[in-house]
DNA sequence: CCTCATTTGTGCGTATGTATC
DNA sequence: AGATACATACGCACAAATGAG
């Protein structure tokens, strides 16, 4: 009898493949079928392998397509200063930022409270996905108060970079004052744009940042690929 | 048909039961057959829904026994300062703390570079289990320089409390200087101790706190069950 | 200490639904 | 539209751990 369950096995037979590099990130790796055979097993087996590594964060499956190797973590700093570029070229990867919305409108009454503006006051709202060699690592969004920054709509579009953009209106600089986290599970929408599975683990960020006067500039709320990142605390 | 999966609306209505408090922390939901003929579904049917259940922390199983509802999760703030019963009892719940060993040897190569001390030193280490309203929250492993310390195994004993036991041994303050965060899955031992499932996850931070005089005194490692904690950041 | 019914864990076979290509 | 591939669901059988007696 194995000592070990079967699809154990088999998960860390197909884990040492993608540690080894035999599948590389982005892979698709053998259909069901072809490993139930190559392994001799069922092919409920070999689901239950993929199942436990797609929890992992290993691969991730598409109905209709096939399992896929997910991409490595990435280590990811939090502290008074999280600036997403400098932090990834420190890490040697190539950061880059994807646009999905830049917007004006007024704001809600949790962001208004975290911001000190009156309730309806304009903000404006940034949202992206944020990527590091390609592979997304995650999605944010981050709404500022309009009334103290009016040129920075367009300070965004032309740069992406969010200290760039405050630098451009004046904000030489900025601190994060508080930063809560939370675990939570991938909506599809969400999957679909960090290209994990559905229900994959997401570590979401809840943070405001303060400018150099100790007036709140943004409030941001981040939510990172569970298992490409590892946060790091430093006070 | 179920536009959405059987095993989900399943899943739905255990979670829903576990809202309402039909099930409270602890209980054991009915035996896996007896759910699969109340709802009129096979058995894989309502394993697959338990599962989806476990890996969300709100149930935990364990064979020849049954499925157990786990207990609510706890928000825990990391920041410069970490005291453990301070922050549950401003939370409003009761916090206690089981010594697992209280034991004095020689510094590995980690322990020694994290707390500035020469290969070999000796050094207090001090293991236990942290509870809240008698469910567990973490486990924890804390090493502190015996040259600097000596009477810090007997102020363990004593009062339990690191905060208690460093004041004792004239350590007044003491800030964390570092934290680092990853996840990770349960061992069966730290699932017996933590009383979660086999593979559950778990939050590990590895932290350097200060003295005031700004040395190392405490090289800690938490393994917080990590569908019962949130951990919030402030710098 | 051992036995034994109970309960969860694993695995196979089969069938059908549904998204993708 | 058709073939392919993953997703869901049922039924059966046995292994392994638990807990009562």
């Amino acid at each position: 009898m194995p000592r070990n369950a079967l699809w154990k096995s088999i998960a860390q037979s197909l884990t040492g493949d993608i540690a080894s590099g035999r599948y590389g990130p982005g892979d698709k790796l053998p259909t069901e079928a072809e490993m139930a055979a190559r392994f001799g097993v069922n092919r409920h087996t070999v689901r239950r392998a993929l199942q436990d590594m797609s929890e992992k964060g290993l691969v991730h499956t598409r109905r209709g397509s096939g399992a896929f190797v997910a991409s490595k973590p990435t280590d990811y700093p939090i502290g008074r200063r999280v600036r997403f570029h400098q932090n990834l070229r420190a890490a040697g990867r190539m950061p880059a930022k994807e646009v999905l919305a830049v917007e004006t409108r007024s704001a809600d009454a949790r962001e208004a409270d975290a911001l000190a503006l009156e309730p309806g006051a304009a903000v404006h709202v940034y949202e992206g996905l944020s990527l590091a060699d390609g592979q997304p690592i995650a999605l944010f969004r981050s709404v500022f108060p309009a009334d103290r920054l009016p040129g920075l709509p367009e300070a965004l579009r032309a740069h992406k970079s969010v200290t760039r953009a405050l630098e451009m209106c004046g904000v030489h600089d900025y601190t994060r004052q508080s930063t809560r986290l939370t675990a939570k599970l991938a909506s599809p929408t969400q999957a679909l744009l960090l290209r994990i599975s559905d229900g994959a683990p997401i570590l979401r960020t809840i943070s405001v940042s303060l400018a150099p006067d100790n007036r709140p500039v943004e409030y941001g709320h981040t939510w990172f690929a569970g298992d490409r990142v590892t946060l790091t605390v430093e006070p």
